[in-house]
DNA sequence: GTCTATAAATTGATAGAC
DNA sequence: GTCTATCAATTTATAGAC
């Protein structure tokens, strides 16, 4: 392993690499030291291109609720029947965890400690009682139980889903497009035969 | 609001508070003087019952997985069919989960960023195997659908589960048992009809 | 864009009095 | 069992050179 040049840091490819070290130790856990050393640089230099840690964060958040929302845009979250529409916006939401794997386990992790993790979880609020409605009229429609309260079950859906940014590692042994599947089929069909 | 005579602290009083801080704020995102506010008494005073904050954390882990490992060795965990034992497990973890919130709500979010967070997480991961084989007992006798990995089943339905730590509060508004409930309902049998 | 050096604040922990 | 006072280390952030 020699050592190599490397591109000089932008803001976008910095973010890449403290968005991963935010996840991997906890926003609060990781210090800016661990992110200099990930990057190969020095702490210093991180604030060349933002203002502070909780700049990072806030960039790393933004990437994951601005893909969580462009998914209630999409035309399968908007066209035909509820039950239908769901199922659609619950892959999408699988696949984009794990396309966006490290921003989505930070945003699913904070706890309102700052300004900016309290204005992501009131968007992330606005995701959840958005398809909370969708589950509503699921139930009007007949195709989804109605024995579950629609902001309980968008929250156990979602649990389930977001959990996999625990321990999903794409190495392989299964791939994104499976684990969607079975995301599905446990959410929407359950375990038992 | 007036100011009262309070029982002096005890290392499980004492417990009770940090688990509760650490459990709103992250254990990274707690400090020591979080908790000494939250108990009324001075971050100092905190030394005289524990050695530190990991002592605290590990005090807080050592009673989730305790509970945890206790629903392995009940009856309805080792008698009878493997689905109806899975079932039991997945409504006594629920149960658990809601009677000691702040405990497993810290356990659950644990990174291993600490030899106290590390040994935690081994025996977390001893659990989820004791359920995987469940799983795949369940499966065997065909209660329980075999198009899906019982290692990732198992992460999905604790996960789904797990996550009720992040917004359930006992409010009154639904109960941990109408929770358990639900939890149990979608899990096993999914949420479309 | 990155560095060295350093400031300023926070934080985990200790000493010793009451 | 709790307090005041304080230390030592860590950590966020800045100044200024290259």
């Amino acid at each position: 392993m020699r050592a190599e040049a490397r591109k000089p840091y932008d803001i976008e490819s910095l973010t890449n690499v403290a968005v991963r070290v935010f996840a991997e130790r906890g926003y609060d856990g990781a210090s800016m030291d661990d992110v200099a050393r990930a990057a190969g640089i020095t702490k210093a230099s991180i604030y060349h291109h933002v203002t502070g840690k909780e700049a990072l964060l806030g960039r790393g958040l933004r990437r994951a609720l601005d893909a969580l929302s462009a998914i209630l845009e999409e035309p399968g979250s908007n066209r035909g029947r509820a039950g239908a529409r769901l199922e659609h916006v619950v892959r999408r939401v699988a696949e984009v965890t794990f396309d966006l794997l490290p921003e989505l386990s930070v945003l699913f992790r904070i706890r309102g400690n700052s300004p900016t993790e309290l204005e992501a979880l009131a968007h992330r609020r606005r995701f959840d009682r958005t398809v909370a409605s969708l589950v509503r009229q699921a139930q009007n429609e007949g195709s989804v139980r109605s024995d579950i309260d629609p902001g309980v079950a968008t929250r156990l859906i979602f649990g389930m889903s977001n959990s996999t940014v625990e321990w999903f590692r794409a190495d392989g042994r299964s791939s994104p497009g499976e684990l969607a599947d079975a995301i599905c089929k446990v959410a929407l069909g359950g375990l038992k035969i």
